[in-house]
DNA sequence: CGCGATTTTGAACACCGTTCAAGAGAAAAT
DNA sequence: ATTTTCTCTTGAACGGTGTTCAAAATCGCG
């Protein structure tokens, strides 16, 4: 039956993608070895690409949950103050970051051969978390350039995030890189009411 | 005589950084495969380890490069209104990470097993450029936030023209690009004089 | 049970960075 | 000039990747 085996695959598949996530968040997308998952599902080598068709294909997979939590963790952050509401969107990056942070960088730093589109998009749905608070505080402009607004101020907090956790465990402690990015977005906030 | 020996290894080790460096640039930090620099430079497979330690090692002089081209570039940028000087930084920022694509991943993207000091105080001095005008932006402010500062600032910048410029290939152009970055600049600039 | 179809397997392949015994070459000594 | 000593270069070999595919094992069914 062609069924049952699909059946099987898919729990397979499941285990898998859970083994690898685990082994990213514990130490890094490059010690994801096709030997090592293999053993951990309890498949041969070659029946990996039964379950998957490239160990790039696993990485998008986690990549994909990661990015589902992420957006979860952004959800949550819709207040009352819109200036607030973007604040609490930019720690809970902050902390998701951190406490991710294997998983977070595997999603920015795997460049595979061809990225799928609906990976880019997720990436991109990111943004319209800070949508609404944005028509708020910037009701004067337009959709199109509030979409644009959006996608500079994620991707500044996410340069602000990615060189912090660097050199934090040689420089700065983590409450400072969260004071600094709180700060830096209500700056952003106070400029763009003015602007 | 050992002399004569070190002095064309000296020579040859300079040829290997200039092809490694047209590599990246070319193709990508991915692309340095050991086999065909010592093709390219002349030398057998082991004598590559003869120039440099590592191929992780010799990444790192290439990077060390672009650094100091990097820092010359925004060195560049210093002019008479703080907060031009510093939209002048960003831009130049971003036109050195276009025409420098790969060398300046390069940088960022490498995570060799130790990184050595001078590594991470070249990139941290990057931020030195952006103190004078910050000082005159924000007077009020210790010598050590405005510090902070930079490093938020400059990471920020960094984020946009990071994602900017993995997307660009599929949705913003250039110029839009540097459009969003000075204003960001400018917002933040706003923000930091009232906050 | 037997037999065709399907699925799993792991040895083999291509490629990688790195090493190191052996050979080539230069310098010194006779 | 010849031999000896020492240094430097070389590329085959090693251990490690991800991926493939002929062969073996398993399954479905008459």
């Amino acid at each position: 039956m062609t069924n049952k085996t699909e059946d099987r695959r898919t729990l397979q598949r499941e285990r898998l993608i859970e083994t690898a996530e685990a082994t990213i968040a514990q130490s890094g997308h490059a010690a994801l070895k096709a030997r090592d998952l293999a053993a951990s599902v309890g498949v041969s080598l070659g029946g990996l690409y039964n379950l998957v068709g490239d160990l790039d294909e696993l990485l998008l997979l986690v990549s994909a949950r990661t990015l589902r939590r992420l957006d979860a963790a952004l959800a949550a952050q819709t207040g009352e103050d819109p200036v607030e509401s973007l604040v609490g969107a930019a720690l809970a990056y902050c902390r998701f970051a951190r406490d991710n942070l294997g998983l977070w960088r595997a999603v920015f730093e795997h460049h595979p051969d061809a990225v799928p589109d609906w990976h880019v998009e997720t990436q991109l749905g990111l943004f319209r978390h800070l949508l609404e608070p944005l028509r708020r505080i910037a009701p004067h402009r337009s959709e199109d350039q509030r979409k644009l607004l959006a996608r500079t101020w994620f991707s500044a907090v996410h340069g602000v995030v990615l060189l912090g956790l660097e050199e934090m465990l040689v420089a700065v402690p983590y409450d400072a890189l969260e004071a600094q990015v709180s700060e830096m977005v209500r700056a952003l906030c106070a400029g763009a009411r003015q602007g």
